[in-house]
DNA sequence: AGCATTATAGACTAATTAGTCTATAAATAT
DNA sequence: ATATTTATAGACTAATTAGTCTATAATGCT
């Protein structure tokens, strides 16, 4: 399927940001090796910050539209929940360069490009589902964002794990599946 | 006390690679703030790499020095474990610059500057403690550095909890301690 | 068909930065 | 006291980069 030469740009520029760090990769590097002229990518994103920031929020909504989709399953929330950690892990390891990106771009001074509201935009759904569990007494009661907090940091443990060796595919199921039991003796209420 | 030349960049380097980025700050900026010349600040470090690279291990040493005071304790296992969780939230809410520095570090290029030899140095007390809590069956029988993963993506997520909410010294203990009570639900041996 | 708008191209430029260089001062060694 | 080494200072420069500008092409509208 062909790419509009928007996608190429940002295609290109998580590459080339996650190998080279956001400064470490000229405009005309990302422009030249997307295909595009450097008056095309600059009629694209008005600045490079632009660009880093379109890209940031760009990830953020496929990942919250992904885990939508799961919270819009007509399953027990429990169920849910454990597909929730599944599929994030997953997306992680079939996306090294977005999970890569995401952290990148959080631990920079670009966050604070991005408006509180649009990165409430991209956890609303998700923050919803996690407090109807703990209404719900599935999940321990406690705050909600203290729970997604531990949720995200539980995903980039076992995510980082998983990278770190050289794991066949049943040891990889059998990994998040354990991770997923201890997640749930964590977080489960009682 | 009165800080060396070399500890004076540093501690500057440090306040403003958080608050602006790496590129974001201009060695003639670190000089300036730290109150020295630009051929001092290149006199003691070869080259900027040199200095982001030398701050980041520094911090890592003094965290790892401070997780093995507790682990030379003569407390039991599970004692120090949880004292080593608590330490680990109180430094990172006491040092923030520092501890957003590590993930700052962490997720650039400048990870690729540091040998592996280095990066070993910085967890292999704490490795080795968590090795003896696996043999002796105080905790789940997972490999060392999956137990590490999760234990780190822990004190995270209960660090980004308390520093996005406005809590009183009370609030924050019991939500450490709470933080801490999970975690052993996640990891101990069962 | 003609006009307006959008998209593309690549040369160019001003601004910025890391690192060098030369000179001087301070500290150390003999 | 003198020589050597270490540390400091700040001007300077080459290299790099983001973004602008002018020209042309493609697309869409009337």
């Amino acid at each position: 399927m062909l790419l509009s030469k928007q996608e190429q740009i940002q295609a290109t520029a998580l590459r080339l940001f996650v190998a080279d760090g956001f400064h470490g990769t000229p405009t005309a590097k990302i422009a030249a090796e997307a295909g595009v002229a450097n008056g095309t990518l600059f009629y694209h994103y008005k600045t490079k910050d632009d660009l880093v920031v379109a890209l940031y929020n760009k990830i953020q909504d496929e990942h919250a539209a992904n885990l939508q989709t799961i919270i819009n399953q007509n399953d027990f929330i429990s169920i849910k929940f454990r597909n929730i950690f599944i599929h994030s892990v997953n997306w992680a390891l079939g996306n090294r360069d977005k999970f890569y990106y995401i952290q990148q771009f959080k631990f920079s001074p670009h966050l604070s490009q991005v408006s509180a509201e649009t990165l409430e935009q991209h956890t609303i759904g998700y923050s919803a589902f996690i407090a109807e569990g703990i209404r719900k007494k599935l999940l321990k009661q406690q705050p909600v964002s203290l729970i997604i907090s531990m949720f995200n940091g539980h995903v980039y443990g076992v995510y980082q794990y998983l990278i770190s060796n050289d794991f066949d595919p049943s040891e990889k199921e059998k990994i998040i599946n354990d991770g997923y039991e201890m997640l749930w003796d964590m977080l489960k209420y009682m």
